[in-house]
DNA sequence: CTATTGCAGATAAAAATTATCCATGATAAG
DNA sequence: CTTATCATGGATAATTTTTATCTGCAATAG
């Protein structure tokens, strides 16, 4: 069982941009070099969360990421199935029925125990993933972490995040 | 997140063994043949069960597999970690130290909050495999599965299942 | 207009998984 | 003692997945 290296820099990402102020931004390149990822690769990552909805992304010059909902209401499990897909681990290739003994396939009805036993053992991690809100990962880094590294992270973001352009209130909204 | 196929093979394999009789083994390449899986494939998986302790080989002709202690204390975690190895899912590459901002190692003694928070899903997933026992999903299959498929399965074992010599007790035994 | 940024798709490189084969040693049976 | 069966271990190949790069395109701030 492996969970590829996307998760790590997903959540770690994820945690970077919930230190973004407002509705500023932080761009794909600054968060591969915070991590010293690969900035393109790191892209295809960014854009699942933000395909599930976790990111937002705003083109152009002095655009980038940001949440796309408050680091309250973002779990880790969230970030898992958004980068590694929403099937569980444990795929039941039905091999019980695959043997020499050919039995008319409405003996198969009931599924099958082993199977049943995987995905209740999934649906236990899930649970623990569930509990675990971005927010949660971010106040136990900023009160219980080297404040070294805590400050830092905050420069950084400091450094890199990007206001956005006011919005015009329109003529008709005024 | 995946699973190997394996383990499913694996313990399809395991609640097998746990039918036949005594200390009778199956062949490798029977089992092979009940599930339609690469013979020589399989024994790789076979092998790691039986590194790990959880079966008992049997070299030679009427050679083959068996449980090395009852099903009882044979659980989903102990294959699992057989086949698949026991290293965790998420391994933390700590990223968070890779950036262009260099701090001396002291400042990351404490261990990072996001991989804490990975581990004790993982956790969370090894425990409910530890409580699902081998003798819970044969004793499952046997009541609840569809009877022909039951029967069909213990045919089987009957007909490949291989008693062993019995053992001649020396003369010192006696 | 221009430079920056995210996005989609094609493609390539690297690694892990799945599968096969062969030589070897063990052993039951003839 | 010979033969046939079976697990083991190592080498190797085929396949799939993961990781990474590149290119052209659309969006947009200045």
């Amino acid at each position: 069982m492996k969970l590829g290296e996307g998760v790590e820099a997903a959540i770690h990402c994820a945690a970077m941009l919930a230190g973004v102020e407002g509705n500023s931004t932080m761009s794909g390149a600054a968060m591969a070099e915070a991590f010293g990822l690969s900035p393109s690769y790191l892209l295809k990552h960014l854009n699942q969360l933000t395909t599930a909805g976790i990111l937002e992304s705003v083109s152009g010059p002095a655009g980038g990421y940001r949440l796309a909902r408050p680091a309250e209401r973002i779990t880790l499990l969230d970030i898992v199935l958004a980068v590694e897909g929403r099937e569980p681990a444990f795929r039941c290739g039905e091999i019980r029925q695959r043997g020499p003994v050919k039995l008319d396939a409405k003996a198969y009805v009931k599924p099958c125990g082993i199977n049943a036993a995987m995905l209740k053992a999934e649906r236990a991690y899930r649970a623990a993933l569930a509990e675990a809100k971005l927010s949660d990962i971010v106040a136990d880094f900023m009160n219980h972490a080297d404040p070294r590294t805590v400050a830092a992270s905050c420069a950084f973001v400091e450094r890199h995040q990007r206001p956005q352009k006011v919005q015009q209130p329109s003529k008709r909204e005024r």
